[in-house]
DNA sequence: TGTCCGATATGCT
DNA sequence: GCATATCGGACAA
């Protein structure tokens, strides 16, 4: 497998997050398969960037190919790669993936041995990789990060994105097809 | 399976 | 000041 370059990151965020899809995102030597991805881009409602820069969303609205990190409901920290040519404003969210290396530091950061918990949903998958913001606007092709390219294709499905109230018709929701590591079930 | 609620940064009024 | 948020865990049923 084959570091992914920036430059893959600098297309559309749908296309993006399609893509990523069976790569292998790791943080610290920690990670596994990406099973689970959304899109958000700058003409979204239902995206951070939608209402124009702020603070919070800085690295948004930077090069692609750097993690944008926050905190949602106050206690998750999201991970999403930057995407789009600048100043797009669009990302991937990185919902979910399968553990593959580093699963005894993921079981100790989580205190739970049942895999499918330990990187299905955003927040459990931040705290699994130990995904914080002090990695906000850190690029993705250099330590920490490692994200590899996948091997082949693979069946990827797709549907309406989860925990939003705007642009809920848009389906930029991607998983791999049959994975048991999912945050939801595909309808 | 469904419902509830915690705990807080952010942005709008 | 206040409503909302790309959620997760607990607990009832």
């Amino acid at each position: 497998m084959a570091p992914i370059p920036q430059a893959f990151f600098a297309r559309p965020a749908p296309d993006v997050a399609r893509d990523l899809i069976g790569a292998t995102l790791l943080v610290d030597g920690v990670g596994g398969l990406v099973t689970e991805t959304e899109a958000y881009d700058h003409e979204d409602p239902a995206s951070h960037s939608y209402a124009g820069r702020t603070a919070r969303n800085a690295s948004m609205f930077g090069p692609p190919g750097h993690a944008y990190v926050y905190r949602s409901y106050g206690l998750h920290w999201c991970l999403n790669l930057v995407c789009g040519t600048e100043p797009a404003g669009s990302a991937v969210l990185i919902r979910a993936l399968e553990p593959v290396a580093g699963i005894e530091a993921m079981r100790q950061r989580r205190g739970t041995a049942v895999p499918r918990l330990l990187c299905g949903g955003p927040g459990r998958l931040s705290q699994a990789l130990g995904v914080t913001g002090a990695l906000d606007g850190c690029p993705v092709d250099r330590p920490p990060f490692l994200v590899l390219a996948r091997e082949r294709e693979v069946p990827v499905v797709s549907g309406p994105r989860i925990g939003i109230t705007r642009g809920t018709e848009t389906p930029w929701r991607f998983g791999l097809r049959g994975s048991a590591f999912l945050s939801r079930r595909f309808g």
